[in-house]
DNA sequence: GTTAGCACTCTGTCTTAGCGAGTGCTAATA
DNA sequence: TATTAGCACTCGCTAAGACAGAGTGCTAAC
């Protein structure tokens, strides 16, 4: 167990280091405000956290480091809840205040809030479009080829998707097939509809419909394709600006993985409900060894539906945007529940 | 005017200078195939295109560089149009391959392809949707207080509005207001769409709907908002992998610049009809002073709708670039033509 | 007009020296 | 016994000097 002193040298430098990216010596921190002990205790009370894996050194003569041991401990343990101030729950407010109501706007505009506040990148995973219910669907001719599907859900969230009409189509027998549609399909979660019109809504068609068995496949493979969760970024270049990422080579590869999208989402995906902080290491991709990740999870009334995320180094104000990412998901869950959930 | 030997000489430098990104100095251009003159003599005529602003040096002693009117010049006179490799051709008609007849992806994979072949930025500005003419509108209900209008145009595009309901709005009257817009508003571009339901529509919603006043606002509200074009990019940090621009100064502000997409869209949107290629400083936002953008426009039938644009550094394979998006500019207005033109 | 030759210039790299910040250890102190 | 003052030592950073390499401009010869 780490004494007090221990764990009050270890909280000072660490706070030091994410403030000003620098090691943090033992004469430095001894004239810090609380430290009533000399350089030379500090200096043995370094060495030992040393020891212990909680700091580390740049090199022999360096000051200390936090390890990602050290800022696992400092989350666990060394955090106290700091509240908001107050210029930044009307920041975060404001995402609210404005009188939208498409979904797609709001989260865009809260990456962009999210990522502004905290100098980091933001990173917003839309709801799960797919487990939408579907509660309308239209069908409008584009040309003798080809017509759109609009699926509408009971969340408000609308996609459309071009599909290809056989040849030598009647046109005039979309209307029949939308309101076939309609019929079987109104309730019907997106991601199930693929299965569906292949084994219930077929058989309705053929009944009605003269060359029925291209425009199902046709319109089921439109349908399959990318109703999948989509993410949404702030301040894609604000880690520009952290002074870790001052090198070609790490920023290359960290915004070419941010640009791929494919490695976030994955991990995002994977996050459990509630906040989680990943350091370092602790993240899956190698890329993220030098980030941190910050999630929380938001929700329709009791079931989770999407994810917020803060990404920046690890050397990150983690009580600063857990209280945010906290504070925000609960409006933002609010906000979702009383708009979507009837 | 200049003369056989100096255009040559300026010919070599450009292009040398273009693959390897080195000053060219006069005793490795002797040795260049078609160079039967010295070194000495090259030096001489250096010396001259130096004077004539075509070169310059980044010291006194340096092999030399060409400056932005060598460049120009090198574009305007010195290009000869390079067939594409059937490798190029292949990929690029890949993109209209595929059975995809929803715009925005055909564009998303048109920037994607277009800055794999390149290795250069990409930059795709959307159809003017606003000119497209109103096919069909639907409004759909989300609750007591909102509803969804969905507008589909002529040209198969689909864009949705979520508006508000005035207090105790009588949601079955919806559909009544949905026929009077679509018998009223179908074949007007979307961007006078406000202005008719102003001056036409509210007249005829007076008389048969309740609180046709708010309703008549919130909507044409909704429509005034965001109906423009959408700029779309491939490979934004394909920049990074440029020598010119591994200082972090630089790339922040340039990919600060990008990822505002305002500057980019007030410069992309200037560009006259066909090829404009525009150099260094010619370029308004001084951000660019080290880039050349290249861009191409595109119709459907005769009728100019949007833009291609390739961004790199002023040391950009201009050739190459241009043939890429001639080829690629006819194509797309060839496919558009083809699926939009009734 | 062209070219060989040469002195000169500038960059980039390598080495060296010195400074400053910091550590670890030892011995004195409370 | 825990704390602290003192001191030798280490390492990174910067400036200055030396040197090689690439390139230029000029002159004189062809």
């Amino acid at each position: 167990m780490l004494t007090d002193r221990q764990l009050l040298v270890l909280q000072i430098i660490i706070d030091d280091f994410i403030s000003n990216a620098q090691p943090v010596g033992s004469r430095s921190l001894s004239k810090k405000e609380g430290i009533t002990f000399s350089s030379a205790t500090i200096r043995n009370e370094m060495s030992d956290l040393e020891d212990l894996g909680f700091l580390e050194k740049t090199h022999t003569s360096s000051g200390r480091v936090p390890s990602e041991k050290g800022y696992r401990y400092y989350v666990d343990h060394l955090l106290s809840p700091q509240a908001l101030n107050k210029d930044d729950r009307l920041m975060l407010k404001s995402v609210f205040a404005e009188r939208i109501y498409e979904l797609e706007n709001i989260i865009k505009n809260s990456a962009n809030i999210l990522s502004e506040l905290t100098n980091y990148t933001s990173i917003v995973l839309g709801p799960k479009v797919h487990e939408h219910k579907l509660r309308k669907i239209q069908i409008i001719p584009l040309n003798q080829e080809a017509a759109i599907a609009i699926i509408v859900t009971d969340t408000g969230h609308v996609e459309n998707k071009t599909f290809s009409l056989p040849p030598s189509f009647d046109i005039n027998e979309l209307e029949k097939v939308a309101n076939i549609l309609n019929e079987r399909l109104v309730g019907v979660p997106l991601i199930e509809l693929k299965d569906k019109i292949y084994k219930e809504v077929a058989v309705l068609l053929r009944q009605h419909i003269h060359s029925y068995g291209e425009l199902v496949s046709s319109l089921a493979d439109s349908f399959s394709g990318t109703i999948s969760e989509k993410l949404f970024f702030g301040g894609k270049t604000n880690m520009l600006k952290q002074p870790e990422f001052h090198d070609i080579d790490k920023i290359t590869s960290l915004l070419s993985m941010i640009e791929q999208e494919k490695g976030i989402y994955e991990i995002i995906t994977q996050n459990p409900s509630g906040i989680h902080v990943s350091i370092g290491r602790e993240n899956k991709n190698i890329i993220l060894k030098d980030c941190s990740l910050i999630t929380a999870t938001y929700s329709v009334g009791n079931e989770q539906v999407g994810t917020l995320a803060i990404l920046g180094p690890t050397r990150m104000e983690y009580s600063r945007v857990i209280s945010l990412l906290q504070f925000f998901s609960n409006d933002f869950t609010a906000l979702l529940t009383k708009l979507y959930q009837k």
